[in-house]
DNA sequence: GTAACTGCAAAGCATTTGCACTCAT
DNA sequence: ATGAGTGCAAATGCTTTGCAGTTAC
């Protein structure tokens, strides 16, 4: 739907900020809570207020240049994400220890869900997978869990 | 189904508040957050606290006998269970309108992620699939939901 | 009798918001 | 200039916890 260079329409500012989090966000290996990010930046002597992190985080979600999955303890992780504007469904491989993951397509378990859900007769679905594991470069103990 | 009464567990004391805990659960269509039930059971005149319903859900969660999920919200959502155990995957669509869900047994996506998984070098997978959507029995808006 | 359970209120957490101020345009 | 963006602190909402009183065994 936006076939435009800088993603988010309207009114973007440019801030030092905002750049700030989208290049912090962009160079994590996974999925990073906005508070990581925060104390990231932080340490690297940044100059930034968690709620900015935050409000630029949405932004990224809203303008589809992030994905946001919530952990098993409720908060939410973010990743950058170039392919959430292909419209396409995606899905992460996330690794449990290091928080490294994979994009993966999902056109098998997208019709499938589909299938099930109309079977059902559920109308308007949406749905999330996360798929957990340690990755190969983890050892085995791995209980670093996010 | 299950020949042990409890579960998991040395020292349960049985007191009328688990009872009324674990029953509502066991009554609830869908999933419930521990809110919900707790306002149920109150507006059923019966006293409890809510932090009690919360450490009982806690207590059923850890005997596997709740399923926890997130909603979107980040808020959890609690379902009373008697499959986890089987050592089957199984996910569940729910209705995000009335909070009514279907059980749903997974073979296609389970082999589909297992096939991903490996294929990515990744061990220990484990994972999360919810699918939400309106059921059949509610009206279009919906946004009533739990 | 005694230790687990309960209730209440206070404490956490992650996240959001109100508001005055700053800065990119 | 002007209003989107920022920072701080206070506010939310859900969930957890400390502690004294209660209750099952």
């Amino acid at each position: 739907m936006w076939e435009v260079r800088w993603p988010v329409r309207g009114s973007h500012r440019g801030t030092r900020q905002s750049e700030l989090v989208r290049k912090a966000l962009a160079d994590s290996a996974g999925f990073v809570s906005a508070q990581a990010l925060f104390a990231e930046l932080r340490s690297s002597g940044d100059n930034i207020s968690l709620s900015t992190v935050y409000r630029q985080l949405q932004v990224l979600v809203t303008a589809a240049e992030a994905d946001v999955i919530h952990d098993p303890n409720g908060q939410s992780l973010y990743r950058f994400c170039g392919l959430a504007h292909t419209g396409r469904k995606h899905h992460h491989l996330v690794c449990r220890s290091c928080a490294r993951s994979a994009e993966i397509d999902s056109g098998v378990p997208e019709e499938w869900i589909e299938a099930v859900a109309s079977e059902h007769g559920y109308r308007e679905v949406d749905w999330t997978l996360e798929i957990f594991g340690i990755c190969p470069r983890c050892p085995d103990d791995g209980r670093a869990s996010a």
